[in-house]
DNA sequence: AGATAAAGGTTTGATCTCAAACCATTGACG
DNA sequence: CGTCAATGGTTTGAGATCAAACCTTTATCT
């Protein structure tokens, strides 16, 4: 009996910067049309040399997610709707149960967190639009990528830098997995009903009930995903 | 209103596998006595090139946690029972309040999971043993590093990698931190109440009581902390 | 003793990554 | 129209990291 941990470092600078701004788009991270911050200050937050960020740029756009345009006012900029799919590999390697697993014990969380958090109207008002953003009359693709920002919206608002990179983990790794999940009305209903009941806890600082109504959310599209899976 | 995420890529393998190896000796993944694995193997098990390895294994030698020797039967043995301090930089960087949050996600959550798996005969007597051995008539550092132990058991016991991942990160992020706890033995008896009934729990397949002995128990953990450090 | 096996120790050349400086393009503003 | 500023594009040399082959030490087996 004995551990694993031990997880293995990074080799490839390169890769896990194309993987991260891969699936950052692919989230929504960077909405579509959105502009990239410069490359010398993206590189910095990156922790990453402007050389590797740039060829991690060069990639992404031979695979259609970005454009580039420069001189003043240029830059790089999404353009990505989610109705493509990408050739773009997202980073994690871990097996859909664990994900499943994982993501329903960090989401709980960090909304169970979020509700505990005193938020000023500027946050309130973020969630909310990340809430309304989900409901517009959108197609499939546009669906996923503004589920994923709400999710991504309430991890950050729980104010744990640790809890919002699982979460971020959790989203990555199951952003293709949601791209299966077929588009029914009824899906959709409910899965907004679910949000609704998670935002209002949120704003109304009933951590239990964030935790509960999140965990719920977590298992209806965990059934859904195993059930389409097999 | 936008976003974090984006974690910077680690930029120097050496350091980091530094601060893995440095960590996996002082939370006791690795006993005092015990060989690590050939050069070769642990390598590979890092992802990281035997040179590299090699240089991370020189300042843990130099910073007296392991020693090596050559030849047939030889091989790197840690040698380090906790009891001094030692100069390997920890890998967070995370807020001590952050950690504690996490912490506080996470840990319970493994420990429902754990609960919730089928475990055979072998697994449950890893468990009560990890448990047992907090307990002996034993010095305040060994007490942490079987309290590590135990913690990581439980959370490989719940057979997610995702969690396991993230236990090991919080555990090792409060390595430092929970060095620091006084250890009056009205601690320890409290300590020890609590992963009694944790393990009761997880033995006896009661998931959310596992959860609940576990939130009690990071929540002790963290009240003393904060008392400690302000 | 001698041979073998299992470990750590060393060398070498290729490749990746970095930092910093400099070049080129383009829109905005006087 | 000319200058400036903000952006991407390019070059270059140093340092980190890698993979693979080879050397040295030492316990064990015959």
């Amino acid at each position: 009996m004995q551990q694993g941990s031990l997880q293995p470092a990074v080799g490839n600078v390169f890769e896990a910067v194309v993987g991260q701004l891969g699936t950052a788009v692919r989230l929504g991270v960077f909405a579509n049309g959105e502009q990239l911050p410069p490359e010398r200050e993206l590189a910095e937050q990156l922790g990453v040399s402007r050389m590797t960020l740039r060829d991690a740029i060069a990639a992404l756009r031979e695979a259609g997610l970005v454009q580039t345009t420069r001189g003043r006012g240029g830059g790089t900029f999404v353009t990505y709707d989610g109705t493509r799919p990408v050739g773009v590999r997202p980073v994690s390697e871990y097996d859909v149960g664990d994900v499943l697993a994982f993501r329903r014990v960090v989401e709980p969380g960090a909304a169970e967190l979020a509700a505990r958090q005193p938020l000023d109207g500027e946050q309130r008002a973020w969630l909310s639009t990340c809430l309304a953003d989900t409901r517009g009359d959108i197609g499939a693709a546009e669906h996923r990528i503004s589920d994923s920002r709400l999710h991504l919206a309430l991890a950050t608002l729980s104010g744990s830098a640790m809890l919002m990179d699982a979460v971020t983990r959790a989203q990555a790794a199951l952003s293709d997995l949601l791209a299966a999940i077929p588009v029914l009305p009824r899906n959709i209903d409910h899965s907004h009903a679910q949000h609704h009941r998670i935002v209002e806890a949120v704003l109304h600082g009933a951590s239990l009930e964030a935790a509960d109504a999140m965990r719920e959310h977590c298992d209806a599209t965990g059934a859904l995903l195993k059930g389409l899976l097999g």
